[in-house]
DNA sequence: TTCCGACAGTGGGGTCGCAAT
DNA sequence: ATTGCGACCCCACTATCGGAA
C-alpha cells in the first residue's frame, strides 16, 4: 500500500475541502483541513497547501476563469489522480511560452481534467480560477497545520509570517522541526504589516497614545532587503520586483551598515516633488521598461539592522535607526508624544492635524498613524497602525445592475453608477454618463431591497445585466477619480462604495444628481 | 453575557506582458 | 497593430465565528 512518500490521492483532498466548505463552524473546517493534512508526507506539504489555498506552488500558470470555463472535457468515472499528477501538470501549464503556448497549455490543461472526476474537476477549477468558496484560506488553514503537527497555533503562524511562506511552514511543521526557531531572515521575504483605518485623525490619535504620524503615499509597497551588499526588492505580496526597481536597487546599495531589511513605498513624483496620480507610478513600476520616469522611494520601517531582527522592538526604536539608515530617503511625518501634562489630546489631535494637511497639501493620500510602542506585526492588520484618508461623496444615479455570484447568487448586487451629463457632452445616453461600478456597502437588508425593487423598474434584461430606469440615486462614498479610457466621461471612481440610497424620506430625483463636472473636480493634475 | 479581532468573500479601478488575430 | 486574457498593483466593506473581556 501507499508508503510515507507516496503522494496523496486529489480526492482525499477535495472531499477534505468539501467537508470544510459544508460547514460554517470554523473549528470544524479546521479540524477536516488538519484530519487529511496529517496524513500528508512532509514533501508534499507546500503543494497541497498551494492547492488548499488555491495559489499553486508554480505561481502563474496562464489560465484564469476564461480559458476554464472553454475547456471542459467529460469527467473521469473513478478517481485516480495524485496530488503529484496535479502537480506536474501544473508545471507544465507554467512552463509553457513562445508560440503555440496557448495550445500546449490547452492539451495539457484538457488533459488533467479528462482524468480528473466531476468533483476534482470541480475543485481544479477552483484552483485555477483561485476561487476556493471553502470559507478556509490562510487564516483557517494556519490553524489545520497546526492541528496536524500538533504544534501551538501561534507558532506556526509567526513562522509564516516571518518566513513569507505558508507552504514551508507546513513541511517544516510536518516535518517535526522546531518552528520556534524560524527567526526573520534578510534575503527571506515576510508578510508585510497592514493598518486598519478610520475616519479621522482625532479618533485615530485618541485611540493610541503616543503615535507616530506618518504620509500614506499613493504607490506600491516595497519590502527591500540587502544580504552581504546585494539588494533585493519584493512587492507588498513578496513578489520579487528587483529588476524593476534599479533606482532603489542603488539607493540601498548606498547605505551604511550591513545587512538591512527596510519596509517602504515607491512611487513617481513630478519634477517638483508632487506625487503623480497611482496610475502613473503603475504604468513605470508595472513594467520592465525602466527607461524614464524614475521611482521615487521612501522607508517607513527597518525590521533587521545591526545583526538583528527587529520586529519586535518598539517602533520608536526601530525609528531612531531607520532614521540613521535611510537619512533623506525616511518616510515624512512626525511624532507626537502622549500622556504628559503638556500634550493633553486637544494639543495631541491639532499636531496630528497639521500633518494631515501637511500630507494632502503635498498631493499624498492620506495619514498612518501608529503607536509608538507596538512591535512590527508581521502579516497582521492589527490596530497599531491605522490609516486615514479623506472620503468624498456624491449622489449618483443607478443605471443597472449586475446578478451576483458567489454567496450572493440569487441576488441583484453589482450597481452601475451614473453622473448626470446635463448638456449630453459625453453621448446621448439618456442625460447620465457611467463612470463606475460597485458592490460594497451593501448589507444583506440592501441586497434583499434591491433585489425586489430593481426588476420593477427594469428596461432590459440580458441575463447577466438589468438596465434600469435612471431614476434611483444612491449616495456613493470614493476616495477619488481617475482618468479612464473605458467610461465615455474618461473618468472613473476609485474604490466606490454604498453610503446609503436617496429614497423614501432621504429621497432626491435623478435630475438633482450630482453631474460628471462635479466628479472632474476631484480628478487630480495629470502634468 | 456581550464585545471585538480575525477571516473570508465579493467584487471595483488601472497597468503591464504575452500570444493570437 | 490591435485585441483579449491573465496577473497583479491599489483597495472597502459586511457577515460570521469564537475567544476575550
Amino acid at each position: 500500500m501507499s508508503g510515507p512518500q507516496a503522494s496523496p490521492a486529489l480526492s482525499a483532498l477535495v472531499s477534505a475541502a468539501a467537508d470544510a466548505a459544508a460547514t460554517r463552524s470554523r473549528t470544524a473546517k479546521i479540524a477536516a483541513l488538519a484530519a487529511v493534512l496529517a496524513q500528508v508526507p512532509p514533501a508534499q506539504a507546500p503543494v497541497v497547501v498551494g492547492l488548499l489555498l488555491g495559489s499553486p506552488v508554480q505561481g502563474r500558470l496562464g489560465v484564469g476563469w476564461r480559458t476554464v470555463a472553454s475547456e471542459r472535457p467529460a469527467p473521469a468515472a473513478a478517481a485516480s489522480l495524485s496530488v503529484a499528477d496535479v502537480d506536474e501538470a501544473f508545471t507544465v501549464l507554467a512552463t509553457a511560452r513562445g508560440a503555440g503556448s496557448a495550445a500546449r497549455r490547452t492539451a495539457a490543461l484538457t488533459d488533467l481534467l479528462g482524468r480528473a472526476t466531476a468533483t476534482e474537476q470541480d475543485f481544479l477549477v477552483r484552483v485555477l480560477t483561485g476561487e476556493m468558496r471553502t470559507g478556509a484560506l490562510a487564516g483557517v488553514l494556519t490553524d489545520a497545520i497546526g492541528q496536524a503537527a500538533a504544534v501551538p497555533v501561534a507558532v506556526v503562524r509567526r513562522a509564516a509570517m516571518l518566513s513569507g511562506d505558508l507552504g514551508a511552514t507546513a513541511r517544516a511543521a510536518l516535518a517535526g522541526e522546531d518552528l520556534a526557531r524560524i527567526t526573520l531572515t534578510p534575503g527571506v521575504p515576510v508578510q508585510p504589516m497592514l493598518a486598519a483605518s478610520a475616519p479621522s485623525v482625532e479618533e485615530a490619535v485618541a485611540a493610541l497614545g503616543p503615535v507616530s504620524v506618518e504620509y500614506k503615499l499613493d504607490g506600491a509597497r516595497l519590502q527591500v532587503h540587502r544580504v552581504d551588499g546585494v539588494v533585493r526588492a519584493y512587492t507588498r505580496s513578496l513578489a520579487e520586483v528587483t529588476d524593476r526597481v534599479p533606482e532603489v536597487v542603488e539607493l540601498v546599495g548606498g547605505f551604511p551598515g550591513g545587512d538591512l531589511v527596510l519596509d517602504g513605498e515607491t512611487l513617481t513624483l513630478d519634477a517638483d516633488g508632487r506625487a503623480r496620480p497611482f496610475q502613473d507610478t503603475m504604468s513605470r513600476f508595472g513594467g520592465r521598461d525602466t527607461g524614464d520616469r524614475p521611482l521615487s522611494v521612501s522607508f517607513f520601517d527597518v525590521l533587521y539592522a545591526q545583526d538583528r531582527s527587529l520586529v519586535d522592538a518598539p517602533l520608536s526604536d526601530r525609528h531612531e535607526l531607520l532614521q540613521a539608515i535611510v537619512g533623506p530617503a525616511l518616510i515624512p511625518g512626525a511624532l507626537i508624544p502622549g500622556g504628559g501634562a503638556v500634550d493633553g489630546p486637544a494639543e495631541r489631535a491639532r499636531a496630528a492635524r497639521d500633518t494631515f494637511d501637511a500630507a494632502l497639501a503635498a498631493g499624498h493620500e492620506g495619514v498612518v498613524v501608529k503607536a509608538l510602542g507596538a512591535p512590527y506585526a508581521a502579516g497582521r492588520r492589527g490596530a497599531d497602525w491605522i490609516k486615514v484618508k479623506p472620503v468624498y461623496t456624491f449622489d449618483l444615479v443607478v443605471l443597472a445592475v449586475e446578478r451576483g455570484s458567489g454567496r450572493r447568487t440569487g441576488r441583484l448586487s453589482n450597481l452601475h453608477l451614473g453622473a448626470r451629463d446635463p448638456d449630453g457632452r459625453f453621448g446621448d445616453a439618456g442625460g447620465f454618463v457611467m463612470v463606475g461600478k460597485t458592490f460594497k456597502g451593501l448589507t444583506d437588508d440592501l441586497l434583499r431591497w434591491q433585489t425586489e425593487f430593481f426588476p420593477t423598474i427594469a428596461t432590459g434584461d440580458d441575463g447577466y445585466v438589468l438596465t434600469l430606469a435612471p431614476e434611483t440615486v444612491v449616495e456613493v462614498a470614493i476616495d477619488g477619480v481617475q482618468r479612464s479610457s473605458r467610461y465615455p466621461g474618461g473618468l472613473a471612481l476609485r474604490f466606490a462604495r454604498v453610503k446609503r440610497y436617496r429614497t423614501g424620506a432621504d429621497a432626491k430625483p435623478a435630475a438633482h444628481a450630482d453631474t460628471v463636472d462635479d466628479l472632474l473636480q476631484r480628478l487630480p493634475p495629470q502634468g
